[in-house]
DNA sequence: ATTTAATACCTAATTTTCTTAGGTATTAAC
DNA sequence: GTTAATACCTAAGAAAATTAGGTATTAAAT
């Protein structure tokens, strides 16, 4: 048996932006801390997003005009959500896709879809 | 539908190594070039593994202990197989098990396991 | 009351891993 | 006799993460 622990760093690496934009299509806006502790718990803290890697992703999917921002404070402290765009919609469409289909090429290059793998 | 085309480079990154290693398991021997084809029509041209990648790559392996080396001249060609040690069927056990788990765990994160779509 | 943990944002230096763009050389095909 | 395919390689640069900081508010624990 496979024993569950974070994932090695490198897998992660070419999916956060995917990972964001699905998650911002579910939940419509979301703040980053937000979105990190998300992960953590549908993933049963596998999947760590860190800080370095979060916030700059967040920053470059707004330049190109997949989110936008919208600052509300709590007290004194502040939230930056973040909604997608319709641009940013039809990017996470595009993603997905490609991750699915990327993950379906994966399985079959490394013979993990001859029995009853997929449960 | 998704037309298919080559994967954006993002996400091959980090798979490379598991490709690799797995590809050595089912083969026993092979040398880059080899390597590189067998993938590229495996995929019907979805992933192409560029030889600046490849290379190196197999050199990290080699260096780590995950595989030999072997020289042989086609004529005046040289070929250079790469055979998997005891250690880099361990190590590709441990990386094709925890991509396995990790395109698992995205498939549920991204909401990809609720229809028909492992076909 | 004060320290610690959790919340919430951010950036800069470094590392990893790839792409791009070269280089060498042999052999087969046109 | 040139082009394409085979077969190896490396170095510079880019992309995307990690690591390791920083600031500040609020809730929990001692």
């Amino acid at each position: 048996m496979y024993i569950c622990h974070m994932y090695s760093s490198e897998l992660i690496k070419g999916t956060l932006k995917t990972i964001v934009l699905n998650l911002l299509k579910d939940n419509n806006k979301m703040y980053g801390y937000e979105i990190s502790q998300k992960v953590k718990s549908m993933t049963n803290d596998k999947i760590q997003i860190t800080e370095g890697a979060l916030y700059p992703t967040l920053h470059a999917l707004e330049k190109q005009g997949d989110v936008t921002t919208e600052k509300v404070y709590i007290g004194k402290r502040v939230r930056k959500y973040y909604i997608l765009t319709d641009q940013g919609e039809n990017t996470m469409t595009e993603r997905v896709n490609e991750l699915s289909d990327f993950m379906k090429t994966m399985k079959f290059l490394l013979d993990l879809d001859t029995s009853a793998q997929n449960v």
